[in-house]
RNA sequence: GGCGGCAUGGCCAAGUGGUAAGGCAGAGGACUGCAAAUCCUUUAUCCCCGGUUCGAAUCCGGGUGCCGCCUCCA
């Protein structure tokens, strides 16, 4: 049975209990990347979050259908083409691959359709014809324009009013200011299809009305995007697809807050202060990206600074080591006689794994409140860091951990954080951080293999000396009973 | 000018009227040849002023500050 949860919802500006459309089945659409440019870690938090969230739903047994588009057609694409001598849609292509090299990077699960602008035309001309045949759009010179004043509810997601708006200055040849275009007609220079209003393309926002309409229906339940889009693409959207369809388009609106930098003001690429995703990953491990952003509230902004992966990979470390721990310790008695043998900290091991995931889902279900959520797996992992440190914890701790595994599993299936085997997750810290910094394994291999002759022979100088040297590398060396290990410290700058 | 949001310890941050999760950083301690990791201890008049309530970080009103959108933006 699909879980009943709640979510806020941008239309009435407050947390509502979900209803589905259909019985156990969700079908969503999120606002995908225009393919100008690559995607930076503003972007990346959208398609985590999402990610996230569609992940803990179908863990949560909901029969969800996604649908994430590509915007292949637009003026900022035409304009970065021309500058650069090329075919728009050969440079879109461009970045839609790189993009998906992104997606693959992050961990981003595919959606179940990514429908393109390119391939949708004849879907967005029906539905501008829709439009037009229920008198809520106009042609003027090749261009096919929405007449705002014609649909009575316009602001009714975003709560602008048309009288209000600052308009920009244009003589397209709209009768009214607030009017956008939903076919413009050819230039010289774009790419054009044919129309019943002579050769043009698709304005900005019919596509993801048409194309979210076309694989979910007229009326859907879910419908994602940035904070930005509210006004006006997605005031937009509403306006076309229910002058269009003639009934309700949406039910949920669920808008992911922007990244901010230390000023403030967001990341944006009209800002020039953007991280693209591919550089984030090439110094980090994906699911460190991804537990910056579910630390939060999806809603909220998001500050960006250079600590910030750093302080993620730091937090991230701890939930593998514990877990670590947790899978090292053996025993197969009965968990309560071991928490009655081994003392508190065992009973409290026992008692918070087993508390998790009713307390996890609870959060979840409230607003997907990630943030929380994982505050509770905070601290099971000191209730394991805690237990660890009994003589006995290791040959007999196994059954009072079993339910804190079973709660890191759950975390990994509903949030795709901690996936990996440890060994696997140090290593790619390792690689990733030592690049970042440009230190070869090999130097600091062969530094420990001077210092474990040192303290064999005692020479403790020196192998304090070569701590030193690799400490200043940013290199922490540990002495173990089983031998010397080492880590890349995480507080290395990276840019921001 | 219009619309919307936010304000919680050094920093990030959760908080769903019943008395402040969690992380990072700092300090002290345990452990260690020295360290690292880990554990323990440690810091909050919840922006200001009113109001509702037995009780407010949470609700209402006013103020201040910051941010987003109204032109492209996840």
């Amino acid at each position: 049975m699909a879980a009943p949860f709640q979510l806020y919802n941008t239309l009435s500006r407050q947390i509502e209990d979900f209803v589905p459309l259909e019985e156990g089945k969700i079908r969503i659409y999120v606002c995908g990347m225009t393919v100008y440019d690559h995607c930076h870690v503003g972007h990346a938090r959208a398609m985590v979050v999402f990610d996230a969230f569609v992940r803990y739903l179908r863990h949560r047994d909901w029969d969800v259908t996604f649908v994430r588009n590509f915007t292949d057609v637009d003026d900022k694409i035409i304009n970065r083409a021309n500058e650069l001598g090329e075919d728009p849609l050969a440079l879109a292509e461009r970045y839609i691959e790189h993009f998906q090299s992104d997606a693959e990077g992050l961990g981003l699960i595919s959606p179940d359709l990514e429908p393109r602008v390119s391939t949708s035309i004849q879907q967005i001309q029906d539905m501008i014809q829709d439009i037009i045949d229920n008198e809520h759009g106009y042609v003027a010179d090749g261009n096919v324009w929405f007449s705002v004043g014609t649909f009575g509810e316009y602001g009714k997601l975003s709560g602008q009013k048309v009288d209000e708006l600052r308009s920009a200055d244009d003589a397209s040849g709209k009768a009214h200011p607030a009017d956008f275009a939903l076919w413009k007609a050819v230039k010289p220079g774009e790419p054009s299809w044919d129309s019943p209003w002579g050769p043009g393309r698709p304005g900005w926002h019919i596509e993801c009305s048409a194309m979210s309409c076309t694989h979910l229906g007229a009326h859907y339940d879910i419908h994602g995007g940035g904070l930005d889009l509210v006004f006006p693409h997605h005031e937009n959207e509403v306006a076309q697809s229910e002058a269009a369809n003639k009934e309700k388009f949406v039910n949920y609106w669920m808008h992911n807050g922007l990244l901010t930098m230390k000023s403030g003001q967001k990341m944006g690429k009209s800002l020039g202060n953007v991280i693209n995703v591919h550089v984030a990953l090439e110094e980090f491990p994906a699911e460190t990206l991804r537990l910056y952003y579910l630390q939060n509230l999806y809603r909220s902004s998001l500050p960006w600074s250079g600590e910030a992966l750093p302080e993620a990979l730091a937090m991230l470390a701890r939930l593998y080591d514990a877990r670590e721990k947790a899978e090292a310790m053996g025993g197969s008695e009965d968990p309560e006689r071991v928490a009655a043998d081994l003392g508190e900290d065992a009973q409290q091991v026992l008692e918070l794994g087993q508390a998790f995931e009713g307390r996890f889902y609870e959060a979840m279900d409230h607003d997907f409140s990630t943030g929380q959520a994982l505050g509770y797996l905070f601290q099971l992992a000191r209730a394991v860091n805690r237990f660890a440190g009994h003589k006995k914890a290791k040959k007999r701790g196994g059954p009072v951990v079993a339910p804190a595994l079973q709660a890191f599993q759950t975390v990994a299936d509903a949030l795709q954080l901690m996936t990996m085997n440890t060994e696997d997750f140090h290593q790619e810290v390792k690689t990733k951080r030592l690049a970042a910094l440009g230190v070869s394994a090999k130097e600091v291999e062969n530094l420990l293999v001077e210092r474990t002759q040192a303290r064999t022979d005692k020479n403790w100088a020196r192998a304090d000396e070569i701590r030193e040297i690799l400490e200043a590398k940013k290199i922490a060396v540990m002495d173990t009973a089983e031998g010397v290990s080492w880590r890349v410290r995480l507080d290395a700058p990276s840019e921001g």
